[in-house]
DNA sequence: CTGAAAGCGCTTACAG
DNA sequence: CTGAAAGCGCTTACAG
């Protein structure tokens, strides 16, 4: 064995009897044929008996790949891209690929943190909710776009949010409803413009309907004083649909500020279905959002760019749950 | 530049007229008083030109370093690791460090999974609540743990949850609290172990104070059912400690499904202070636990460990934030 | 101050 | 069926 004591494919052959190239063979599994299997069962022997692992960094190098791939979200601490997370290393362990996430700080823009991450090593770029003309910026290296908008040209994985959207107007004008407040999300992405566009769509299409508006950030503070700006209108919302969980969060906390009941007073749905969807009272109507999978369809999209593929783009529906937030508009008073 | 396309040290020293060791120094930045600094800006000059950056492969290679190192947790998708993850990598990013993620399935134990991914090249390894006897797998490989058993022998950082149980225990007793109902999480961890330790042993201290336990797994459901157990008892407890804030989502789910209102009828109390704290209504008492310090300080310990020092273990405190779930107890019926 | 050379541990033609 | 050898792109003594 090597003096620094990780052994090497070297110490393998030399345990073994037999030569180094003879052992890269039998461990990387492409022996068939052309080593005896007495002599790959010696190798494969000493192998375990030495606990010989492949040095990655010197495959790497002889093979110019990584097996790693960047995954670029907003933040881990959000519990829906740490599913995203979860979907997309589950896919690329099972070819043997590793993923290095890199969360971008809130405040820092997307445009130049990845780059100031010069250590990493890597394969491929899977990325969420990033504006189209950053991918110019990766030149070179593959991309896969995530929940992004499909006219930037790269690859993309979609969640249907317009559908998704059209569910909970539907959903909303079947109760009754047609007084509609939205809050929005006050950040540039196409999952957000889409989910605005989808809602405004369908309520210009109800018999009656109209539709108001307040933005937030993505916190319940935020979203709270949002909700609240459009519940002291004059002619307040019957209903208000939230851009997601944690801003309906803020809309529950409007409503309860004011002494009105969700969902007797006012009905509020979300989008995501994170666990606090039910953690909240009255449990929330929101759309469902597959993140796992998208998350997971991401990575198996950009394995097969890697593989010299040309991966369709793909959608994902979301689903509407109905649970208690929504109910009838109350009587007119 | 070589024909597949990415500029190598080599096109560098051409393009600048130079060895390709002179490369390496200057980008090494260990060029002062080796290299003349014209000779050290034509080269940089050109290195910027082509778009050289160094293989990394080829680097750990030589080093015998990934700079890379594994970080495994339960789940990504809690926002609590998430923000360990995001304090462990700022500060890896600091060292020219990468952090690579290895959450295990909630099915599948700590005990193979992460040797389940042997593409994964590591210096070392950062880890959270797993049993102590884990260690002694990781062979060779420098290890911190988090929010472990300290007795294990690996180097730890922790929180101080049995002073932020006490304080918990302290803020109720002098609010009039004497019947405590613990909603336990069924988790054989040292984190959850200790908390029950510290609360039992608080209560004891209590004139009068009694104490009744039961467990659920770290889901709003389970807690339910656990805080309605307690709930249903002949001589309620007058306030429900839970071990984390997802289960006194939960402690307020059983409260309200028997018309108790929190916290007129009974007090709850969280552990971590996620953002569901302040979503639930009313905003919980809870301990808010520095998961991003804990990254933080983890990272900093095991690249102190790599560097051959001895970092002493180290232990965060929690901080109690009290809200609005806390109150007097209901006068005795 | 600069360059030629060794060598990290693999994979893979190539020769026998 | 097996082995000797080249070479991936670096870093770092060593020689000049």
């Amino acid at each position: 064995m090597s003096s620094t004591g990780r052994p090497t494919s070297r110490d393998v052959a030399q345990a073994a009897g037999v030569s180094q190239s003879t052992v890269s063979l039998v461990m990387g599994g492409k022996w068939t044929g052309r080593i005896s299997p007495a002599t790959a069962q010696t190798v494969q022997e000493a192998a375990v008996r030495l606990g010989y692992r492949p040095n990655l960094a010197a495959r790497n190098l002889r093979l110019g790949t990584t097996r790693t791939v960047m995954l670029i979200i907003p933040s881990l601490a959000a519990p829906f891209f740490g599913a995203v997370h979860a979907g997309a290393a589950r896919v690329a362990a099972e070819h043997g690929f590793g993923v290095v996430v890199y969360p971008w700080p809130d405040d820092a823009g997307p445009a130049d943190s990845p780059f100031a991450a010069p250590h990493e090593a890597i394969d491929g770029i899977l990325t969420s909710s990033l504006a189209a003309d950053v991918v110019s910026r990766f030149s070179g290296t593959p991309v896969v776009m995530l929940d992004s908008d499909p006219e930037g040209g790269a690859t993309t994985v979609l969640f249907d949010v317009a559908e998704g959207m059209r569910a909970v107007a539907a959903h909303l004008a079947a109760l009754g409803h047609r007084r509609i407040g939205h809050v929005a999300a006050s950040i540039d992405q196409w999952t957000f413009r889409i989910r605005g566009d989808a809602l405004a769509a369908a309520v210009r299409a109800m018999p009656g309907g109209s539709l108001i508006r307040a933005s937030g950030t993505l916190d319940v503070g935020s979203a709270r004083d949002a909700a609240g700006e459009l519940l002291d209108r004059h002619n307040r919302p019957t209903a208000l649909v939230c851009d997601d969980d944690l801003m309906a969060a803020g809309a529950y906390k409007a409503a309860r500020a004011r002494g009105l009941d969700v969902p007797r007073d006012v009905s509020v749905t979300g989008f995501d279905d994170l666990q606090l969807a039910i953690a909240l009272e009255p449990e929330l109507t929101t759309v469902r959002l597959p993140a796992e999978a998208l998350g997971a369809q991401g990575m198996t999209a950009l394995l097969g760019l890697l593989d010299g593929g040309r991966p369709r783009p793909r959608s994902l529906p979301g689903e509407l749950i109905v649970r208690t937030s929504t109910a009838p508009p109350p009587p007119p008073r």
